[in-house]
DNA sequence: CGAGACCTAAACAAAG
DNA sequence: TCTTTGTTTAGGTCTC
């Protein structure tokens, strides 16, 4: 189908101007590697692309690293920072806090745009009535009707703008959409204001009267940081239900990020000033600017005012709607909520990881309301590539099945490469099973359902899917009444794969490569859609004792971290040792038939007959008390 | 540098 | 005959 094309995108972005070393490297090496490097013959390479590569232009991504990311990052390399890179340094949540920061950031100036051309049309029609001139007042009436229709449009956008790029999840780019996902809403702007809206085009009007184009707001819009200014009133927002939200915290922060040498609101050599396009050749003409034109003024002031309500409508939006998530969740047998993820050991760990100057507090001090940082996978993926890699940390690593509860709904939505392997996947999806078994195409199934990555992306991965299913002596064939079935056999699981560092490098490779730009863009839109991701963190992992053991079976992978072993110093051979696993569950190579006696029955392992609940959670418990047996 | 794990690509064969 | 499912082989990358 059409997805093929769309599939590879990903790895379109091959792009990895290996200016991160390893990291670029690992960028295209699982997906790209063999093809983008060698392209293997295949020249397969794909571009395409086209929706999820944002096509930001590398001046507008410098723009965009400098402001949003944390400045240990930014100084790393500023201007070899990949989208790609930048997803690596960020976790996939982070990225999510970013984007939503972006995108309101992005709102308030479409606000700040209207408040100023309302003022305008006020101003107008003083100066008008004052001046004598017997302007048809009906006009002038409907010019002002014009804008508060306006203004209920522009609402109403931003609310359908959120509630699509929830809803549509693996929507990436549009073709034509120029620049990042932040391009859409400006996009649709302009329309606005120069088509539906006002029948004399009042609007227009008056946004040339100042010497304003929208159209270049949009442009300007791509501005991501929040303007010093207008920062202040929107530093404390709680949601309804006082939750602190990312977005807030994240803006917060981002403003005591500036680059220096650089200014939020300066960028490609003109003021990004919503709807100031003036030129201006060195940030210190920009700064005279700035303080003349745009000085504290009543305009301002106002503007702030526009900003604060354009904040709390979202946050009553997105609080809805996580609400609404909630409840569908609730609805579809996944706890409620309550975000207590955060009291696990991970959130410890994940603190950890900053020191690597990967990632900064900032974001995980948003938890509550979006989990930002999966446990395992927030830090160690990120780890993966560099120095950080070494870490002997494993608590880091969480089983794939946390991690995927925990990111359930961003993979779901974001056109991201999973972070793990094949076979832990395949593995996670036959255990998710209460049969633990699945044939072919189930397995395919549960990777498109669980991952809009997959859905996408058909071409290889399902190759990928049965290669490994052949190559691995850890799944298994059966031979079932209803055909073959794949199951797996946990021992060879786990002795497949020798620990290797904690850090896995393919995965976070693999992540990477998943992460191009247009990832970033899905990210966005998953972001939206991802207020409650407390919900898919299984309790099951807080579970200290519950049925542990019972089926050990797995540690998984992220990596290959999780490791029984006394984690303590050497990180080396993490979970190498089954033996402390009495489980092997089942399987092993046996006759079909014997087999599939066996598994249908009481599925297998009946990890815990009390904490029935969806199948994940009872992985999870598995692992996680394989972890701290360590 | 070699070993291993992983990944993608692709050729083939057997079934349905 | 076409598609799906499985198996194998080959060539690449990356980390240890």
């Amino acid at each position: 189908m059409m997805v093929e094309s769309a599939s590879e995108t990903i790895r379109s972005a091959p792009s990895g101007q290996n200016g991160v070393g390893s990291l670029s490297g690992q960028a295209d090496g699982s997906s790209g590697g063999a093809t983008g490097t060698t392209a293997s013959g295949t020249g397969r390479e794909v571009t395409t692309g086209a929706d999820s590569n944002g096509e930001m232009s590398p001046a507008e991504l410098l723009h965009f690293q400098q402001q949003q990311v944390p400045v240990s990052v930014a100084m790393m390399s500023p201007q070899m920072l990949t989208p790609q890179q930048m997803q690596q340094i960020l976790s996939p949540p982070q990225l999510q806090a970013l984007l939503q920061q972006q995108q309101a950031l992005m709102l308030q100036q479409l606000q700040e745009y209207y408040k100023k051309q309302q003022e305008q049309l006020h101003l107008q029609l003083l100066t008008q009535q004052q001046a004598g001139k017997p302007q048809p007042k009906e006009a002038l009436g409907n010019k002002q009707l014009a804008f508060q229709q306006q203004l209920l449009q522009m609402q109403q956008l931003q609310q359908q703008h959120l509630l699509n790029l929830q809803r549509q999840g693996l929507v990436s780019l549009q073709p034509n959409q120029a620049s990042g996902p932040l391009q859409t809403l400006p996009q649709d702007l302009p329309q606005l204001w120069k088509g539906e809206g006002a029948p004399g085009q009042p609007a227009e009007d008056s946004v040339k009267q100042e010497g304003l184009d929208l159209t270049g707001t949009a442009a300007t819009a791509t501005s991501f940081a929040a303007p010093p200014k207008v920062s202040p009133p929107l530093s404390h927002h709680t949601l309804p239900n006082g939750q602190p939200t990312v977005l807030t915290s994240r803006r917060d922060s981002s403003s005591h990020e500036e680059t220096p040498g650089s200014h939020p609101l300066y960028g490609h050599g003109e003021c990004k000033w919503p709807g100031c396009e003036t030129l201006c050749e060195d940030l210190g003409q920009f700064i005279k600017h700035l303080n003349t034109e745009h000085a504290l003024d009543d305009r301002s002031t106002a503007q702030c005012r526009v900003q604060m309500q354009v904040v709390q409508q979202l946050e009553i939006q997105l609080a809805k709607e996580s609400e609404r998530l909630q409840a569908m969740m609730a609805h579809l047998h996944m706890r409620p909520s309550e975000p207590k993820p955060f009291s696990q050991p991970v959130t410890v760990s994940a603190a950890d990881s900053f020191p690597d100057g990967l990632v900064h507090p900032p974001t995980s001090a948003a938890a509550p309301v979006t989990p930002l940082r999966p446990p395992g996978l927030g830090s160690a993926s990120l780890h993966g590539g560099g120095p950080a890699r070494r870490r002997s940390s494993d608590k880091f690593c969480s089983p794939i099945s946390s991690e995927l509860a925990q990111n359930h709904e961003f993979y779901k939505n974001a056109d991201v490469r999973p972070p793990f392997t094949y076979a832990s996947l395949i593995r996670q999806a036959i255990l998710e099973t209460p049969d633990r078994q699945l044939t072919l195409n189930e397995i395919y199934n549960w990777f498109t359902r669980m991952f809009a990555y997959f859905r996408r992306n058909t071409a290889t991965w399902k190759n990928a899917v049965r290669h490994n299913l052949s190559l691995h002596k850890c799944f298994v064939r059966v031979e079932n009444v209803k055909g073959a079935v794949w199951t797996v056999d946990e021992r060879e699981y786990q002795k497949r794969r020798p620990p290797k560092m904690t850090g896995s490098p393919t995965l976070v490779k693999n992540m990477i490569s998943g992460l191009s730009y247009g990832a970033l863009n899905a990210s966005y839109q998953a972001a939206l859609a991802e207020s409650s991701f407390p919900l898919l963190n299984s309790p099951g992992m807080l579970n200290p004792g519950s049925a542990s053991s019972l089926l050990p079976l797995s540690h998984d992978d992220v990596g290959a971290p999780v490791e029984p072993l006394p984690s303590n110093g050497s990180s080396s051979p993490p979970r190498l040792s089954p033996p402390q696993y009495s489980h092997q569950v089942q399987v092993k190579e046996e006759p079909a038939e014997a087999e599939e006696d066996r598994q249908p029955g009481p599925p297998l392992g009946a990890p815990n007959p009390s904490a029935s609940g969806p199948p994940e959670d009872r992985d999870l418990e598995e692992e996680l008390p394989g972890e701290e047996l360590s």
